[in-house]
DNA sequence: GACACATATACGTTTATCCATATATATGTA
DNA sequence: TACATATATATGGATAAACGTATATGTGTC
């Protein structure tokens, strides 16, 4: 269900197309440590926001990824996958982002990025 | 040693890339079988050899096969991989064509290709 | 050396990808 | 309803990837 892309017309080529891109493997980075809205991938990447909402809609596409949304905000996560070519996958993704340093510096600071503490307490604001 | 690209500027997109492409995974698909020469894998996927030895290219520069020069042919197998996500991926990447019906009656297809058969009694031969 | 064959590379064109900016949609609040 | 905020999408331009054809290299044979 998730991973009807790669099967559909028997092409891997598009999964792997989809990690193909730095900013998408970064956001991927973050989305490891749990749910992340938008603003949080924004703000901790420090990329402009349409650029954002298009790599997330690109794994979306691919099944890499699921949303929920909550009020205004849209929160990422990664999906559960059936599929045993993106478990391998994503199983050799997970090990590399944790020693990568980069990757370790982005998940760091995406706990620190100010619109995640100021939301932390009420669930929805108005601000 | 392998997997210089993927660690250099810390860019696993490198690998994805070079995994985007369907000749190039037809090929590395080929190459699962054992080693197989240039002619082998031109005449079985029916693509001109020019297509075919710039994408070996594009994979021996990725470190994912490696060449062999036997008389005037060039020999490609998979490279042994060091590198973690690299094994990851290419396990994967086994298992899914394992099961792939494309890729199954390509691998199929190699093993009956002429200019296979005509050169398997004589290591080298003149024509 | 001249030629034939296997493979690699160079070149110009087409196609796909990515980006930034602008704008649209959706939700919540006054 | 009007407005603010969060997110998504559309548009046009820049960059890179892939392709086919032509040509170069490298090896063996005569």
């Amino acid at each position: 269900m998730y991973s009807m892309r790669t099967h559909r017309n028997g092409e891997a080529a598009f999964l792997f197309k989809t990690l193909a891109d730095p900013t998408r493997l970064r956001l991927l980075n973050l989305l490891a440590c749990g749910e992340t809205c938008v603003c949080e991938l924004t703000d901790t990447l420090r990329v402009v926001q349409p650029k954002v909402s298009r790599h997330l809609a690109h794994l979306k596409r691919a099944g890499l990824v699921e949303v929920r949304r909550d009020g205004k905000w849209m929160h990422y996560r990664w999906a559960k996958h059936g599929d045993l070519l993106i478990r391998h996958v994503l199983t050799g993704l997970r090990e590399w982002m944790a020693k990568d340093d980069r990757m370790n510096g982005e998940r760091r600071r995406r706990n620190k990025v100010c619109c995640r503490i100021s939301r932390r307490k009420p669930k929805r604001t108005k601000n």
